[in-house]
RNA sequence: GGCCCCGUGGUGUAACGGUUAGCACGCGAGGUUUUCAACCUCGUAGCGCGGGUUCGACUCCCGCCGGGGCUACCA
């Protein structure tokens, strides 16, 4: 095993398909967290031995991804096309040890040696050196077993007679994602791996390369993967999957470290919330769980909520403003004040303060029926007075008035302030009706409820 | 097929040989209330199945079932 390090180096290794998935997220918080409680530095690798998919494009939008989610990294990203003199010399000192060998095989070549030996692992017959198209494999021992002793699930044994003899370049001599992450780790003295379940299988190859070459291995930790509702690998399909869906859908960054932190992890006292800096001080990587988590946005959205009402006036004004592509203007902050105790997300706030940015709000006919009803007109009649001669246009005199406005006629609060209500803002939903008539302010706020008034008696 | 991992309410988790199986989200009821939220109270629902081991098993062992991963000259 490798060495105790004080200091560790961490490195994660997102795939750069474009998208940063929730899961591919928590693996990169997991990694983080682990490095920051640790005291060490995280390096960010990326996975493009597969150019089809890394594109310069795609590689950009994952970074954008976790700079947005406020993930930062101390080294890299590492490229592939870097590392790619590296990974030759490797391979050419495996080749002369004999470590590795050149092989003509094919994988129905392959299938068929398990076949006929018991499933047992392939082991080929060296080819000559630069035989057309020939593939390097890596000599697998047959005795003995590759154990990975996992910080999450402890030793998982792998019996060396099952498995292949596998591939680490192919014929045209570009190598392979199991030996060059191999390469990599051993030449930049990784101590820690922290990755998704799916590599469980490959770390034996990985270990085995590393073995070949002669270093000592990092210390891996596998995390349970992440499914959707239905028990399935989480996909688009499950609603919001990635990191930039849930921006879009105005989650805070905060919030989401917070609720994918809790995706396979969970603190000795029952906390729920925490800021970054106590995940950071509580992490451990040998509390994650074993099994398989289900990411459910209704939690998500109840943490989110929680984040938003905890912030400061200012910084919830930035993020609204950031989020509505605003400025982060006096106005806009006003408009905060009265609705951040309503919305569980960013993308709520709009609809709740619009009225306020606009000449005449769009009005929401099902909102304007259910309101009006008979005795409407009166009301909103009397509201109309009394909201004129409110002397200082401000909550406490607007309240003080409307107030009068229920006790005089004797009419239910709600019949007296839903027509109000849709008059000004053009729905049923808002802010506290006093607060939005004196964000409003009195000319525009009269002004709305004339004109409700007239088409009220015009129907 | 082979190899590997996993299995506490609908969801995330805690307890890990002895508790009325705890907490949170959700859901339901009530309260508060100018709408919607928020907030408060109460409630709802769980150890996959079957064998062992043990005085005692959610916890340990075995089998089964279920879910997932790997099994590429993908990552």
């Amino acid at each position: 095993m490798a060495a105790q390090s004080t200091h560790p180096r961490v490195r994660f290794a997102p795939s750069p398909t474009g998208v940063l998935h929730i899961g591919g997220a928590r693996t990169a918080l997991y990694n983080w967290l682990f490095a920051k409680h640790e005291g060490g530095e995280l390096v960010l690798r990326i996975e493009d031995t597969d150019r089809e998919r890394s594109t310069p494009e795609n590689v950009e939008q994952i970074l954008d991804a976790l700079r947005w989610l406020e993930l930062d990294w101390d080294e890299g990203p590492i490229s592939q096309a870097e590392r790619a003199e590296a990974h030759e010399k490797r391979l050419r000192d495996l080749v002369e040890s004999g470590r590795a060998y050149y092989d003509t095989a094919t994988a129905d070549d392959v299938r068929a040696y398990k076949e006929a030996h018991d499933n047992a692992g392939y082991r080929g017959q060296p080819a000559e050196e630069g035989a057309d198209g020939a593939a390097i494999r890596l000599r697998v021992p047959d005795e003995g077993a590759t154990v990975v002793d996992d910080a999450i699930r402890g030793e998982v044994r792998f019996e060396n007679r099952v498995l292949d003899d596998f591939v680490i370049a192919r014929g045209d001599g570009s190598v392979l994602y199991n030996f060059a992450v191999a390469v990599d780790d051993l030449e930049m003295d990784i101590t820690d791996v922290i990755r998704g379940d799916d590599h469980l299988s490959n770390t034996p190859k990985q270990l085995l390369t590393i073995e070949a070459l002669g270093g000592e291995p990092p210390r891996y930790a596998h995390l349970p993967l992440l499914h959707g509702p239905d028990g399935k690998k989480l996909s688009k399909r499950h609603g919001a999957a990635s990191v930039q869906e849930l921006r879009e859908a105005g989650y805070l960054p905060a919030a989401i470290r917070n609720y994918i932190a809790l995706l396979g992890w969970g603190t000795d006292d029952d906390t729920t919330l925490m800021s970054t800096e106590e995940l950071v001080r509580r992490f451990e990587i040998k509390d994650v769980g074993t099994s398989s988590a289900i990411f459910d946005e209704q939690k998500l959205r109840w943490i989110n909520g929680r984040f938003i009402r905890e912030m400061s006036l200012d910084d919830y004004t930035a993020a609204v403003a950031e989020f509505t592509g605003r400025e982060p203007d006096e106005k806009l902050r006003a408009a905060c004040a009265i609705a951040q105790e309503k919305a569980q997300t960013l993308a709520e706030v709009w609809p709740l303060i619009g009225f306020l940015f606009t000449d005449e709000p769009e009005l929401d006919e099902k909102a304007w029926k259910k309101v009006m009803k008979d005795g409407s007109d009166e009301l909103l009649g009397a509201s109309l007075e009394a909201l004129r001669e409110v002397e200082t246009f401000d909550v406490e005199p607007i309240e003080e008035a409307l107030s009068g406005v229920v006790e005089n006629t004797g009419a239910k609060p709600g019949k007296v302030f839903q027509p109000i209500r849709v008059a000004i803002t053009g729905t049923s939903i808002s802010p506290g009706i006093f607060e939005s008539l004196a964000a409003l302010g009195r000319e525009r706020s009269i002004e709305r409820v004339e004109r409700a008034l007239a088409r009220l008696k015009a129907s």
